[in-house]
DNA sequence: CGGATTTGACCCGCGC
DNA sequence: GCGCGGGTCAAATCCG
């Protein structure tokens, strides 16, 4: 495959960027994603209109018991369905099997919430308030950057992050992250943070699927086709999402909203209560109570 | 000196 | 069953 320019979406279903392209897939963006850049302004989609390697699965994934704790909040992320095509049940098998511990390798890989969001950044690593530790790079097959791994530095939290480049536009940086802090940003100063809350947004919103204006954002990114840049969506036709949407982008990154995940099957639009707690931190932190429709 | 990063090894799941 | 690739661990190293 390789980089065949500008034009094909890397993360083919059937490869080994399973995670995003499946969490890409999911909003039917496997290709034709488009970019805003730092004032809202739409950027050329990094690639055009083809054909998916896999269609978009669907989103009203059951949730899988193993996977949907209290604590992952949502059910195994649907991105796991996208993982190749297998189906969620082989994750969390997997992730049931608790390895033995202080084995090298025994990791217990419960798949929680992901999503993903890619910015246009020569920075590699983009600050976003909370402090990560590096534990692992990899370098990627069909890419010629590699993968790093970071770990929330709170060792009450289990959040989890992959940053790697796009092999079709090296200027874009693909985040994705796995599982929701249980904590807030007590190591990034608010000012600071501030600068970046747009990412915050999108991620408190992409990871926080309880709320409507996330449920109502979530719905509206899956409805234009996978050609419709994003910006596009800022229709006045959802408040909810144009809310969203239209979050100063006053950093130096440009973002590109990507961001989501599997939250909750399509036919429960309420999660479980019990995942509320947890967000609300970073939403309170992060997102002006003004934007959100929690009520 | 403590914390963060690097890096090689290991384990697991999946496809063939 | 085997090989490949992703994900993680942990010792070594680096850095403030």
């Amino acid at each position: 495959m390789a980089m065949a320019g500008a034009g094909d979406w890397p993360f083919a279903a059937d490869e080994a960027y399973a995670d995003s392209s499946a969490i890409f897939a999911e909003l039917g963006w496997a290709n034709g994603l488009a970019v805003v850049d730092a004032v809202g302004e739409l950027l050329p989609p990094l690639d055009p209109p083809g054909e998916l390697a896999t269609p978009p699965p669907p989103l009203d994934l059951p949730e899988t018991p193993a996977g949907s704790s209290a604590d992952g909040a949502a059910s195994s992320c649907s991105t796991d369905d996208a993982d190749g095509g297998k189906p969620a049940a082989a994750s969390t098998e997997a992730a049931s099997k608790s390895l033995t511990p202080g084995k090298k390798g025994g990791k217990k890989r419960a798949r929680q919430p992901r999503f993903a969001f890619m910015t246009k950044s020569e920075i590699d690593h983009l600050e976003d308030g909370y402090r990560w530790r590096k534990y692992g790079q990899k370098a990627v097959k069909n890419s010629p950057f590699p993968r790093s791994y970071y770990r929330c530095t709170n060792s009450k939290c289990t959040v989890k992050k992959r940053v790697e480049r796009s092999s079709d536009d090296p200027s874009v940086v693909i985040t994705t992250y796995e599982g929701q802090h249980s904590h807030h940003t007590v190591t990034f100063p608010r000012a600071a943070a501030a600068s970046l809350s747009h990412i915050h947004a999108m991620a408190a919103l992409a990871a926080a699927p309880c709320f409507s204006a996330h449920q109502q954002l979530y719905s509206n990114l899956q409805q234009p086709p996978p050609t419709m840049p994003l910006a596009a969506a800022t229709t006045p036709a959802s408040s909810s999402s144009s809310s969203l949407l239209q979050l100063p982008l006053h950093c130096n990154h440009e973002l590109q909203v990507v961001a989501s995940c599997g939250g909750y099957p399509s036919s429960s639009s309420s999660p479980p209560a019990s995942v509320l707690p947890v967000d609300k931190g970073l939403l309170d932190d992060m997102v002006p109570r003004a934007m959100r429709h929690d009520g």
